[in-house]
DNA sequence: CACCTGACGCGTA
DNA sequence: TTACGCGCCAGGT
């Protein structure tokens, strides 16, 4: 365990973990969106960080966080693109011109 | 220690 | 609608 950790960042940490886990199958939640429901509304980086840091053998449905623009914030050339439109075409989540309709965001009231 | 980079977002032009 | 600039800030060089 690591002692002198900043707990408020932990704490943020495990907010951010819970909030992806609780997006539907199906639904995307943004970056920003994520931190501001974590109470960190200028953190959208911090939420990007994490999923980068995330482990692989970690379960969250990292796939469904996406940019405010309802782009994948990967490069349109790279694999982690490819891997990540493939597994939310794959549970129904359309794309049109390389962005999800905004009704894709709205699990949440 | 300075400087750059980035799984972001928003306001302006 | 696209393009920039700036805020934010942990990590890497």
């Amino acid at each position: 365990m690591q002692n002198n950790k900043n707990p408020i960042d932990t704490a943020f940490k495990e907010r951010i973990y819970t909030l992806i886990g609780s997006i539907p199958m199906g639904k995307v939640a943004a970056y920003g969106q994520l931190a501001r429901l974590a109470g960190a509304p200028n953190q959208s980086r911090a939420v990007g960080r994490l999923l980068k840091n995330l482990p692989a053998k970690s379960t969250l449905p990292w796939h469904r966080v996406i940019n405010s623009q309802g782009k994948i914030s990967f490069s349109i050339e790279s694999e982690k693109y490819q891997q990540q439109r493939k597994l939310l075409t794959a549970e129904g989540v359309i794309f049109k011109n390389n962005k999800v309709s905004l009704k894709t965001y709205q699990w949440l009231a």
